[in-house]
DNA sequence: CACTTGTATTGATGAGCGTCAACATAGACA
DNA sequence: TGTCTATGTTGACGCTCATCAATACAAGTG
């Protein structure tokens, strides 16, 4: 089934990419809808292995990685694929099936909203 | 007391401020014990209302605020004590007593360490 | 000293999460 | 069709977490 619920820190543009839920931290303070969008995020990569399959997947070659070349990481294949759910729901990624084996995907926009998030006051 | 365990994404350098924990997400794959110290930050700003307490201080005048400036998010005040401790734990956040009032601030240095960690690759 | 205000801690409760074994599904190939 | 491999889902278990009321601690004021 494909009813995977997505809920992204971003929304999609119309042009290109996707653009960021929320004002750096450091701007003002974060809305309470602001700050549950963000969080769902953070809270994804909050889990050690699911940052370590982030990771794997985003330094991919091609940003985009099969599930059988970043499973080892200590625990259960059901357990793998419980995370990389998780880390879709969460927008972190997408994935898609070619043949025999599945490929996720993360999106570099996404990347740089959190990013965004996380800037320091430009003047300082 | 002053035990409160502080298990900082950073580790403060001889010169100034501090140095990150890890390299960016998207250079290589993250070791288990570097996805350990990442995520613990993460996992700190993966709630909502701790992410409005952060925000709160960092958006603040000076980067630092009191805690009866930021403790209107809708939470108890033990929990919102609770929340604050956590961020300190998590090496977010630091905390000072002057007179009646508590402040808790956050280094410039954390919020870079975590933006590198987000960086897009340079090439891209 | 007593009293008030600001903040932290304790203890309890209910919800959520990470993990696995078992099973299910999808595609490739013979 | 049957079988094999790759991945997802189900259900259960133990543990962690967010929250609050009650209480304790800290500092100021009278």
């Amino acid at each position: 089934m494909s009813n995977t619920k997505v809920l992204p820190l971003l929304e999609p543009a119309d042009g290109q990419g996707v653009v960021p839920c929320c004002p750096p931290l450091t701007e003002r303070p974060m809305t309470a809808e602001e700050a549950e969008t963000a969080a769902r995020m953070f809270k994804a990569l909050g889990d050690p292995v699911r940052l370590r399959l982030f990771s794997a997947v985003a330094s991919h070659e091609g940003g985009e990685a099969c599930v059988c070349d970043i499973s080892d990481v200590g625990v259960s294949q059901p357990t793998v694929s419980h995370h990389l759910k998780k880390l879709k729901e969460a927008g972190l990624l997408t994935s898609e099936r070619r043949g025999t084996w599945v490929y996720y995907r993360v999106e570099p926009s996404v990347l740089a909203a959190m990013g965004k998030l996380l800037a320091l006051p430009t003047a300082a």
